[in-house]
DNA sequence: GTGGTGCGCTGATGCGCATCAGCGACGCGA
DNA sequence: TCGCGTCGCTGATGCGCATCAGCGCACCAC
């Protein structure tokens, strides 16, 4: 795969020997700036107007680019393992918010699904990156490379994370996690909930982190109330584990993903427990497809797709050398909806308090 | 949306500089040609290796794509007016196949999000197209621009256009239509119809002709079969055309889109008709999402994402050039499997013959 | 000592474009 | 007639890289 592309291409200087004129003046007329610097007048710029069009010119975005201007392209990059196609869920919504914003912005996206993978993760600054290509790049991940980010901010390189960061100095937008979790822990609690279960999993990312916080939160502000975390991958939600929890006074159940409370459903009609009846059961996310055999789960839910959208716009902010964008305004969080279902209700027996 | 990236970027100056050679030098190494046209003895060429891998060097792709080399980018350009974003499910398996295809190669992948709209469809090569950045190009859409193939073609930028085009010598992974949609057709025939409606769209695009002509091929193969063709958009489907259509002496529809599918079997519903009892139906597209909630129908199914996957995979053989691909292999066609589902049995009443 | 040979490296060039100093021509006032 | 400014345009330069002719040197055969 390599080859050269357009032999037969046109360049401004064929355009200005069918002109009469130098390749410079195309150029001019080319980036408008018959009226700036050097004045060229209407005869000749409609002359060399009439020749561009004719051939159909196309100008060359590696010569630009290496010229110095911007050829608005936003890389997209993300540090999981594969390239998220559209077939993983959690990744649609964004990239459909990216693109829906792409083509409102007029940029074309450079999706970099080439980056090897090294030590589980995917690489951005690798020996012939594409990245310098792009004018600015988002970047996706749960968990991204803290050298990488520091790298990028110091080279002054545009770019945008997506999702909270705790890197110094890199712009983000992100998901208020910690609210909405306290929000969603709090609806648990008013409900009548005392002994709240969080089932969360290993990774340490920062949305990972900001969703504990906020359950953490949401308890704290109720007294009397017990939170247990327990970590566990969705193959370790067994009937087994919702059986022991009960036991143990624990009425609901917080769910950090939907396939964990996909696990949560399956796992509580396996062991006879029928949802919100004998548990109650939220979760901090949306399921993939809110198809009618899901079940109608009480839950966040994360604007994803605005998120993609948002993030993409941030970076046409920063890109734009006329926005004079606040520092503020390089870090923002988007609220996160409490959609009622029907898997929470007041808890069932011992634990009610009367 | 402009600015330049990337200030205090690393070029093969300063690590020729660092290193005590020249620049031709620090590309000779990068580029493994130490053995080939010059040579450059180990030490040398260790020591460039180190400074490269101190400086964290990232090579320009820019620079790179001037100087003549493929830069291992492929373009994904849409005809239909707006991009596709994964939501629409039309193009989301198809994008699925491209990526996975990417990462497997190891190409990038940009997007042309930019495109400007004229005359109702999005415009490949207009003024400033990033096209030229790109080694090569794959082509979506339904209906694209004869002149722009046509143009690409004399230029002999490498594409791909995935579907089959008419345009000469335009390189194609498309699906074969034709016998896909005939030989559902003879298993509708074959069930025991005579009498078979077609309900296809009013547009022109080579996919559309292959379908209807698929279908007469079929129905030209059983003596006695007569075909109706129905050009309905969705709305036009209603209970009482088909109803019209039974009395006409039809037994059987075939409908060229999920979405005609479906709107059939809700106006055979409101016309108190079942599916497959009074009517049966099959359709030459999959359903958007084959959940639990669709009809079981008998149909086409068109394998996209690895009409994704190969149209990607015949541009990189294109553009290899150690692959000497044979003229004949720039043209392929995708079988379709009929898949059995429960909206076809034999006819009922009048229409057997008996 | 002379001619020959190959190794290791450098300098120069061009890719297509943006940018700007500056040149020639022309007009105008003195 | 001369000086000076303005208009319209051109030539030169650099962006970062790949490529190659060719230079200087050491070494060898004769």
């Amino acid at each position: 795969m390599s080859g050269r592309a357009g032999a037969g291409k046109v360049t401004q200087r064929q355009i200005a020997e069918l002109a009469g004129v130098s390749q410079a003046v195309v150029s001019l007329v080319l980036n408008g700036k018959a009226n700036g610097v050097s004045r060229i007048p209407d005869s000749t710029r409609e002359r060399v107007e009439q020749v561009i069009a004719e051939t159909g010119y196309t100008a060359n975005a590696a010569a630009r680019r290496l010229a110095g201007v911007g050829n608005r392209i936003v890389g997209v990059f993300t540090y999981e393992p594969a390239f998220p196609t559209a077939a993983q869920d959690f990744y649609t919504p964004l990239l459909a918010g990216i693109e829906a914003e792409a083509e409102l912005l007029g940029c074309d996206l450079l999706m970099f699904t080439s980056a090897p993978v090294r030590a589980g993760r995917r690489r951005l600054l690798h020996g012939n990156s594409r990245l310098r290509l792009a004018d600015g790049c988002l970047l996706l991940g749960v968990r991204m490379d803290g050298d990488e980010l520091a790298r990028l901010v110091a080279e002054g390189f545009p770019f945008v994370a997506v999702g909270r960061r705790d890197v110094a100095d890199v712009p983000y937008v992100g998901l208020d996690y910690v609210a909405g979790a306290a929000a969603l822990t709090e609806r648990v609690l008013a409900a009548g909930h005392r002994s709240i279960a969080y089932l969360h999993l290993e990774q340490a990312g920062e949305s990972i982190v900001d969703r504990m916080r906020g359950v953490e939160l949401g308890c704290g502000r109720v007294a009397g109330s017990r939170l247990e975390t327990v970590q566990a991958d969705d193959h370790e939600i067994t009937p087994d584990l919702l059986v022991n929890l009960l036991a143990a006074g624990t009425t609901a159940v917080v769910a950090e993903t939907a396939a964990q409370a996909a696990r949560v459903c399956a796992a509580a009609g396996a062991a006879g427990l029928t949802i919100p009846g004998d548990l109650s059961a939220v979760v901090l996310a949306d399921p993939p497809r809110p198809g009618p055999e899901a079940p109608d789960l009480t839950r966040l839910s994360p604007p994803r797709t605005r998120l993609g959208a948002e993030s993409l716009r941030l970076l046409g902010r920063i890109l734009d050398p006329h926005d004079d964008l606040p520092v503020a305004d390089r870090r923002t969080l988007l609220d996160c909806v409490v959609v009622d279902g029907r898997t929470l209700t007041a808890p069932a027996r011992r634990a009610t308090q009367r």
